[in-house]
RNA sequence: CGGGAGGUAGUUCAGCCCGGUAGAAUACGUGGUUUGGGACCACGGGGUCGCAGGUUCGAAUCCUGUCCUCCCGACCA
């Protein structure tokens, strides 16, 4: 059948794309390398968004919004930045269209119309922002900015991948700017744990709080700290990552305040952002071969509650005001639920379609239960049935999804901490990475050189060096050169 | 940009080798019977076979070109 999902051992791109598909979520659309996101997949994006916008809020930042078109010039400005962004852009370079004269129907690019100075669409915002804040900032009473904006960005990439890397996809990007260096670092380390949190909390994601090597940071940053998160094939997947600029886009851009002591300084900056690419890693941890499985702190909808349908019209009406019942109790806690009386598909239908879709409860009722004071309740992340009573059934779900939310997040963190392996022989890394995956916990040299040569043999990075690792001292798994610490290697998506 | 697979009904696909009236399943519509894990019966609507050329009496099928999609690489704040 059309429904049914590639088997995960299978074919693991097959069954992320078929989950996020037959999950309505998204779509791949006639744009190269973009995608639809359906109504399902976008009030998904919409919790999380929406959570993630309060605790910006409470740490606050205000949201504003910055311009799609970003002028060539303004790119150029940031050197390194230029450099990492300047092979995936999206250019405009003209204004206007006409009718091709030697097809009839056809339009062509009007050749008079070319743009003096191209624009480039956005593939993040430093440059327009910094451009702007040089006319914001004066004196340190301008201090400090804490913008956010929530946006579309375009990344030319060659290969893309429903939610994991679009050409198109929407994120939010935080830039602030600050009067002195120790406050942006904090600001820097603030948002990483509110990312953090957000991943662990709300979308029972594990993550490792970390700090890039300077051949993966950010380009124009000077730390750049991530969170990693560990996909069920093995792979790792940055999941979000907050960048301390230093006075890089000030001085590209010559945004100089008065200080109290009325001396003009630069002033020191970060940036920080997470995007849709977070479903895909919702996606990716938890979901299994029926379907999408989702927290239900974010899920569109937490509860759904099929009615098995009776020839009987007054065992029907009791079914129905029951179903009612439990919706506006439910409702009135917050929960989001749907009572599906649609009768064109049978029960049995509807449970696999919110399998799929990952509806967290699902609350069979039909006659039988009626007469025992019962209600059929089943889980969607380990799919255990049970019959519940009516009475203070409403509490139950609560209480229920808090339980869901809990053991998703342990279930996931289980397997990650599984998959966190301390290696010390390079023929134990090779074998480790090739055999189990996950991340490899070792040591190495610090130099780019030994990092180049490890992806080179291996395909593994340096997803980063934890935040919290101990100091240890050993030798370089490759090299044999002395190392102060563990840092933590992995394929990565 | 390299390697592989593919583009035919809303969807998933068969038909192509060996040219001859456009097929199936599912979805959709109507009517009926059903309803505790993707129901069944009957009837019905739906496709310029990705696009453009060429060969041929005749092309979904053969040839050439072109566009697009997916997978694997390269690339990837």
């Amino acid at each position: 059948m059309s429904k049914e999902i590639t088997s995960r051992a299978e074919d693991y791109s097959q069954w992320y794309n078929d989950l996020v598909i037959k999950g309505s979520l998204a779509d791949y659309s006639a744009v190269r390398g973009c995608m639809v996101i359906k109504p399902y997949g976008f009030t998904l994006w919409e919790n999380m968004r929406d959570q993630l916008d309060r605790m910006f809020k409470e740490t606050g930042h205000q949201n504003a919004y910055f311009p799609l078109f970003v002028p060539k010039n303004f790119l150029e400005k940031e050197e390194g930045h230029a450099e990492g962004f300047a092979k995936e852009c999206a250019v405009v370079t003209h204004y206007r269209l006409k009718s091709d004269p030697s097809a009839k129907g056809k339009l062509i690019v009007d050749p008079e119309a070319r743009l003096e100075e191209e624009l480039i669409i956005r593939p993040t915002s430093e440059a327009i922002i910094w451009n702007t804040y040089k006319d914001w900032i004066q004196s340190y009473r301008d201090l400090p900015i804490l913008v956010n904006q929530w946006a579309n960005v375009v990344r030319w990439e060659m290969r893309t991948r429903l939610f994991l890397r679009t050409a198109e996809f929407l994120w939010q990007e935080g830039h602030t700017a600050h009067a002195t260096k120790e406050e942006a670092v904090e600001e820097t380390k603030k948002m990483l744990e509110v990312y953090a949190t957000f991943a662990e909390e709300y979308m029972a994601m594990p993550v490792i709080r970390g700090l890039k090597t300077d051949s993966e940071k950010f380009a124009g940053a000077e730390d750049t700290y991530c969170i990693e998160a560990l996909m069920q094939d093995g792979k790792a997947l940055q999941s979000g990552t907050s960048h301390f600029l230093g006075q890089n886009f000030a001085k590209a851009f010559d945004v100089k305040f008065l200080t109290k002591e009325n001396q003009q300084e630069y002033v020191w900056a970060t940036s920080w952002g997470a995007s849709t690419r977070l479903i895909g890693a919702l996606v990716m941890t938890h979901s299994d071969d029926d379907g999408l499985v989702l927290p239900p702190k974010i899920a569109p909808l937490q509860v759904v509650i099929v009615p098995i349908s009776s020839k009987d019209t007054a065992a029907q009406q009791k079914i129905n005001d029951k179903a009612r019942e439990l919706v506006k109790e439910l409702k009135a806690s917050n929960i989001s639920v749907k009572f599906d009386n649609d009768d064109t598909n049978r029960p049995g239908w509807k449970f696999a379609e919110y399998e799929m879709k990952g509806v967290p409860v699902r609350i069979a009722l039909g006659a039988r239960d009626l007469e025992n004071n019962v209600a059929e309740v089943v889980r969607r992340d380990t799919k255990e049935k049970r019959s519940v009573s009516l009475d203070g059934l409403s509490n139950y779900i609560i209480t229920l999804l808090g339980d869901i939310q809990q053991a998703m997040f342990n279930k996931a963190k289980t397997y990650r901490d599984e998959h966190i392996t301390r290696v010390d022989s390079w023929s134990d890394f090779e074998k480790t990475l090739d055999e189990k995956g996950g991340f490899i916990s070792a040591h190495w040299d610090g130099t780019a050189e030994t990092e180049e040569a490890i992806k080179e043999k291996t395909k593994a990075t340096i997803r980063c060096i934890p935040l919290n690792a101990e100091l240890e001292d050993g030798k370089c798994i490759l090299t044999g050169k002395p190392s102060k610490q563990r840092v933590l290697f992995a394929r990565a998506y």
